[in-house]
DNA sequence: CGCTTGCTTGGAGTGCACTCCAAGGTTTTA
DNA sequence: TAAAACCTTGGAGTGCACTCCAAGCAAGCG
């Protein structure tokens, strides 16, 4: 039996968070396999793999029999695309800015623009979580005081 | 031709933010019409009526002929799940919260231990969007760098 | 009364972001 | 050299959170 592709994403043998990501090598020797950028990463290879179809990546070197040989280069690009993810970015946006960053240089303004609306997208998600967290602290010791006086806690919580 | 349903989150007629909720009627005499519902809430009818098959609101009341009435409590709750939404929690664990809450006042330690949970949940990824932030200002600051040395000055200032 | 608009249902469809599969070729380990 | 582990592809499948549809009943108005 086969495992092929390691779907369990507890299996990333990186349980106690940190940069520690394993071991890259220095440029030069830097043709890494699918796997090990998993490893890397966290993602699996079906997503790099998805990645490149979508034109998430610009084209991955490849080993004389057509197998991927990630670079040093490559993984930055992979770390900065997580961060994006990380903002809730819709992946459409992120290939967008990909394919500007393949047009050259000339697309400096737009890729500024698009980092700027994303900012301004993460500072009001942020403000938006701080309001959420507010109501969310006034339920929790509602629950917090039910907890001390059972009986009348319906009452209280039906007049908010 | 019939528009019914609409499905432009735009028609919101709430362009201006602001906690102008049109007009509660008193309790008492708020039964409220699915469309009214979807005035306060900007929820669709479709998302309101799914609401209620898959268990996430209590029994909606109903007028002679069928139809939904909304009461206050109804649109306290709605508001309550919204804000759960804003969270990111799935619909599935909101889900869950409902039903512990029909079950009645032996559950409010489970309640408690859930908002708890989704409360550090949401400090969590306010922490992962500053950190994200973080690297999106260095980058950003990047840009601009490279726009003033290319000639682009003027949209650098025009950002700021 | 007829017209338009609104509400009902179960079930099917959509868009996103993966996630997996089959069938085969490649690389590493014993 | 043979088995085990790893890699390839296009396309199909999954899970979530809606989103829409068809067919028909209900409500408000001139």
């Amino acid at each position: 039996m086969t495992v092929l592709e390691t779907t369990n994403p507890t299996t990333n043998s990186d349980d106690c968070a940190g940069p520690r990501r394993q071991d890259r090598r220095p440029d030069g020797q830097d043709r890494y396999t699918i796997s090990e950028v998993v490893v890397f990463t966290g993602l699996t290879a079906h997503t790099l793999r998805w990645y490149e179809r979508i034109g998430l990546m610009p084209h991955i070197d490849r080993s004389h029999t057509g197998q991927r040989r990630y670079s040093n280069r490559d993984l930055d690009w992979l770390d900065f695309v997580g961060k994006l993810r990380l903002t809730g970015m819709p992946v459409a946006d992120m290939v967008r800015y990909a394919e500007l960053v393949r047009e050259g240089d000339h697309t400096y303004g737009e890729r500024f623009e698009l980092l700027e609306s994303t900012r301004r997208a993460v500072l009001d998600r942020i403000t938006e979580l701080q309001d959420t967290l507010a109501v969310l602290d006034r339920k929790i010791s509602f629950y917090a005081e039910a907890d001390l006086d059972a009986g009348l806690a319906r009452q209280v919580e039906s007049a908010r």
